[in-house]
DNA sequence: CCCGGTGTTTGTCGAAACGCAACAAGGGGA
DNA sequence: TCCCCTTGTTGCGTTTCGACAAACACCGGG
């Protein structure tokens, strides 16, 4: 097992903020840190919900599997944020699947000290809600993408939000900041790898984007937007 | 305005019902009942999240808006649940705005009482954050099938979940308990009404449906849920 | 250095679904 | 009762996408 945790750790972090120095120590000490490879499953739906999670570093890929196999990309969570937090909604399983995107770290703890949390740590259980509310608002949004619009714009908007969650500046624009596939785009956006592959080549001949293999650069972040919003 | 509401009214509806007499008197005191014609807006998107709303009768449907102003229905709430509880998630603003798929009425209290119902009465927040939770997995769902099902068993999906949730028994199968139109079930699968007469034409020849002018009735619930699956 | 696996590119083809458009059928109000 | 407006139907042309296929690039390991 590893040694104590710094409390420097937690100071930063959403839901622990207003927490003084003793408390973290408190929290810190029932954590179990853990190191996931890239690829690697933190939890699968329909599992029983029993720890919620911190992801101090990396990237975290929710995703959920049809019945027919195929899998679907419901969003992505970047470091500082809780995650697996079903009790938060009185869920008994996981709805979803986490991966890793990337290299990650978390902190995790038992579900039943969620309600001592929250009940004990001033802001704890509100970071929670609202975290629980953004992702909700994010959803939202992308039923409506997917409903109405094109896949050339989905596609936009998906490449928009990736680097807006975990852009990296870089010289010839933002690049994403995990390994993504024409696949992984395919299942954010609905579509397929091919019709990604098509469309990411066009708009590489036309300076929007760069790419290599499981790198993209976004050189033209406004004419993406443009093709987002339909031209 | 209305003479003292009946506490009968709130014994069995789910956030109220580990509550004695007394409470539910306060509860009731507090609320102000209000009636919505079909079509009528409860509340916007975007605007102040001022108040939450119980539905006591009625069918509440959740719609946002594109820029391009085209419809999306996100869901549908029956009768006996809370709605408009942005406050939960510590969100400001409606995210949504609620219709009346017909004639509905509500109580709605304060925003502000939220935290003090939630302090106050037992059950009352644990009910609410379940029927978050509940929406966000149907939310979910409604993303897995937008990313990877064909028109045909998305308006096959629509159809079972809307009876369902507002289904009621009739003589040659179960209708949808409020008036539907074409257009309403192309904004819930995200596809054009004409598609949507389309297949309901026929499906009404291979007898799986029949519908009169805004009203549709399942009569073989069973070969939808074929077509639903892909076949 | 070669080899196999994974990821990517590109082309062709066809089906699914949409847009347009014209028209039919109810229903409610004057 | 008549008229108008909403709702629903249907045919046709067009576009968009996905299915299939073949080949290439990159990477790590033996």
């Amino acid at each position: 097992m590893v040694g104590k945790l710094d409390e420097s750790l937690l100071r930063d972090v959403g839901p622990f903020r207003r927490l003084d120095r003793a408390q973290i120590r408190e929290i810190l000490d029932l954590a179990t840190p853990r190191r996931f490879d890239e690829g690697a499953t933190v939890f699968r739906e329909g599992h029983d919900a029993d720890r919620f999670y911190l992801l101090m570093d990396g990237v975290i890929r929710v995703v959920r599997t049809t019945a027919g196999g195929e899998t679907v990309t419901a969003l992505h969570i970047p470091s500082g944020q809780l995650f697996g937090i079903a009790q938060a909604l009185r869920r008994e399983t996981y709805p979803a699947t986490a991966l890793c995107a990337r290299e990650s770290l978390t902190l995790s703890w038992p579900m039943g000290l969620w309600d001592r949390f929250s009940a004990r740590y001033d802001g704890f259980a509100e970071e929670g809600y609202k975290t629980v509310g953004t992702r909700v608002g994010e959803m939202n949004t992308r039923i409506v993408e997917l409903a109405t619009q094109q896949v050339e714009q989905r596609i936009a908007g998906t490449l928009l939000r990736l680097i807006n969650q975990a852009g990296r500046k870089v010289e010839d624009g933002i690049e994403v900041g995990f390994p993504v596939t024409r696949q992984d785009i395919s299942e954010m956006a609905g579509t397929t790898l091919h019709t990604v592959s098509r469309l990411l080549s066009a708009w590489e001949k036309q300076g929007i984007v760069s790419s290599r293999r499981r790198h993209i650069t976004v050189t033209d972040p406004h004419r993406l937007v443009l093709i987002g919003e339909g031209r």
